[in-house]
RNA sequence: CGGGGUGUAGCUCAGUUGGCUAGAGCGCUUGGUUUGGGACCAAGAAGUCGUAGGUUCAAGUCCUGUCACCCCGACCA
């Protein structure tokens, strides 16, 4: 391709309002322009990348014996209804009037569809397992899209649905798919790690999400770099090591002014962070009070307490602690009834703490030498901390780390959810009719393109992997030399010929100008020909991820490439 | 959905207490000089000042509605 004949080409400035890195580069490239919030037009370099991904993504989806179709955006309301997502997911949803004033769903996602479409197909025991998958547009009514190609509201996804006559047969599959799953991410260059999906409190707790690693990415996950272990933050378990043990002493009242935070009370008692016994109080869904006791220093998780209590919560409003008579600030249980609509749980954390300081339920006042099962009870200890860097692994006792990373995919085990609620049910070999067991797979394929320019750039620009660059070399001619641009036009009829995809830059314009673009645009390779090259009958050769140069003679050149696209 | 911010040329942005024919840089067109890290000279094209209404002798500028975009929060099968 000639530059001079592209459309879409680099621009100066990076738009106003891109906040993201991959916004930024790639509209600064060329690769897309934005149409409106996470709406994206993709310009013919960014079209060749997706295209790339996606044939990646199809490769390793028919390796798992994935058979692709196309199932359609516009979906009538009736089958949103007879799973209740119409409710469940209307937020999202976009929906339009047809005419006769018949209701139609822009597809979030394509269970609804998939699941009617092959009962009509499966009958018995043989029709199974099958395994079908699309790639399309979907459309979500993000409450904010963001990031560029991160949070779209119409995007590209693989979706994948697995049918199966049992559970143990999905589960053989599923881990099928995440081998496949890997391998998209590492071709696509990018290191991708699986972990349980956080979720809220109703989450299905059979599905996984893989993570990758980029330093812009919103979430949060917790590593053990030994053994691999990656956790969301959210529900990441992990061990805290205890304070040096101490005789339990006789509990003391304290008169004190002090502050409110766990900070300021530690100081005015000059003792360290994690001796300060921290009670947080929670409001839950269906009324009453829970208040969760953990050290001073430590952070109670709410998705974690969600998911122990299994019933939402939110933080107590300074009006519901009043009306209990808590004091905020002075909140701690010891001497507290349960007949005010309270209990209290404690994280695990406090049981290695001796002689903690905590408030007395009284404005100015504190307890010290306050330790549990002595001055105070607790209905149950469980695991609630939210883990942080220092924390040691649960399965080798390394230390964790933290790291930034996004959602590139995810795969559900949806068992007989959909297949109960559209009565898709087979004949089993014993002739009785069951229901089948289904999986789902789902791969953001619009996002991976942004995904892979989050992990992979410098101040410079895009450094694209081989794998999905969209062109491998970038063909630079410099200086209006007659023999240079001869010999850069036959060069680039020869790469054309010899089947290499090659970006030629045949502008008349300044140096600084096509190498700065050739690093913004971020080909693997740059060949460069220009008067002083061709002075040592070669031209110069620098790969995007290295430095260095060297001038490479023309007739090598082919072989070369070839030898580097591998 | 709550709080905050911004809409002026293709892009990035100026535009004073309301005042004449609305500006700059980049980009674009034409001619010339340049040609290894975003060159230079000359000439030129390009804007319904987001949109609707209002105040005023006069509105890019003030007021109200509305739309879009961005940020923080809530939310995220």
């Amino acid at each position: 391709m000639k530059y001079s004949k592209l459309f879409g080409r680099t621009r100066h400035n990076p738009p106003c309002d891109a906040d993201s890195v991959n916004a930024k580069l790639l509209t600064q490239a060329g690769f897309v322009e934005k149409l409106a919030a996470g709406i994206y037009n993709f310009l013919p370099l960014g079209q060749r990348v997706l295209t790339k991904v996606c044939n990646i993504i199809r490769e390793e989806m028919n390796a798992v014996e994935g058979q692709e179709i196309l199932m359609p955006s516009l979906h009538p309301v009736d089958i949103w209804e007879t799973t209740g997502r119409r409710k469940t997911m209307d937020e999202i949803l976009y929906k339009t009037r047809a005419s006769g004033d018949k209701e139609f769903v822009f597809g979030p996602s394509h269970e609804e569809v998939v699941t009617p479409l092959v009962a009509k197909y499966i009958q018995s025991y043989k029709d199974l397992p099958l395994s079908v998958y699309q790639i399309q547009t979907k459309f979500r009514d993000e409450p904010r899209a963001k990031s560029g190609l991160l949070r779209g509201r119409e995007f590209g996804m693989k979706d994948m649905y697995s049918f199966h006559t049992n559970e143990e047969d999905l589960d053989k599959y599923y881990e099928t798919v995440k081998t496949a799953y890997f391998n998209v991410f590492e071709r696509c260059g990018l290191k991708a790690y699986i972990i349980e999906a956080s979720g809220g409190a109703f989450s299905d707790k059979f599905s996984h999400e893989f993570s990758v690693e980029t330093p812009a990415g919103e979430d949060t996950i917790i590593l053990c770099e030994k053994c691999g272990t990656a956790q969301n933050l959210e529900i990441a378990e992990g061990h805290v090591e205890g304070l040096e043990d101490e005789k339990e002493l006789p509990m003391e009242e304290v008169k004190i002014e002090r502050g409110f935070s766990v900070k300021e009370n530690a100081k005015a008692h000059n003792v360290p962070d994690a001796k300060i016994l921290k009670t947080v109080v929670y409001e839950v869904e269906d009324g009453g009070l829970i208040g969760i006791v953990i050290r001073g220093d430590l952070n109670v998780s709410d998705v974690k307490l969600e998911r122990y209590m299994k019933k939402r919560l939110r933080p107590a409003t300074p009006e519901a602690l009043k009306k209990v008579g808590l004091v905020q600030g002075y909140i701690s249980p010891v001497n507290i009834s349960e007949d005010i609509g309270i209990s209290f749980v404690a994280d695990n954390s406090i049981k290695g703490v001796k002689n903690f300081v905590t408030g007395a339920n009284k404005s100015g006042l504190d307890l010290k030498n306050v330790n549990v099962g002595t001055d105070f009870t607790v209905k149950e200890f469980a695991d609630l901390v939210e883990v942080k860097t220092g924390f040691k692994c649960p399965k080798c006792h390394e230390h964790l780390s933290e790291i930034k990373a996004v959602e590139g995919g995810n795969i559900f085990k949806l068992g007989t959810k959909f297949s109960n609620a559209f009565g898709m049910n087979f004949a089993d070999n014993d002739g009785k009719l069951k229901p089948v067991v289904m999986g789902c797979y789902g791969i953001g394929t619009t996002r991976l393109v942004g995904t892979i320019v989050e992990a992979k750039h410098d101040e410079k620009g895009i450094i694209w992997p081989k794998s999905v660059a969209p062109y491998l070399v970038h063909l630079i001619s410099l200086g209006n030399d007659e023999n240079v641009l001869k010999d850069a036009e036959s060069l680039y009829e020869k790469l054309l010929e010899e089947g290499i995809e090659v970006l030629f830059d045949d502008r008349d314009t300044g140096a600084g100008v096509k190498l700065n673009d050739a690093d913004l645009i971020g080909l693997p390779l740059r060949v460069v020909i220009s008067k002083r090259t061709l002075e040592s009958k070669g031209v110069e050769w620098k790969e995007r991820t290295n430095a260095e140069s060297e001038i490479v003679s023309i007739a090598n050149l082919v072989k070369k490439i070839k030898e580097f696209q591998k």
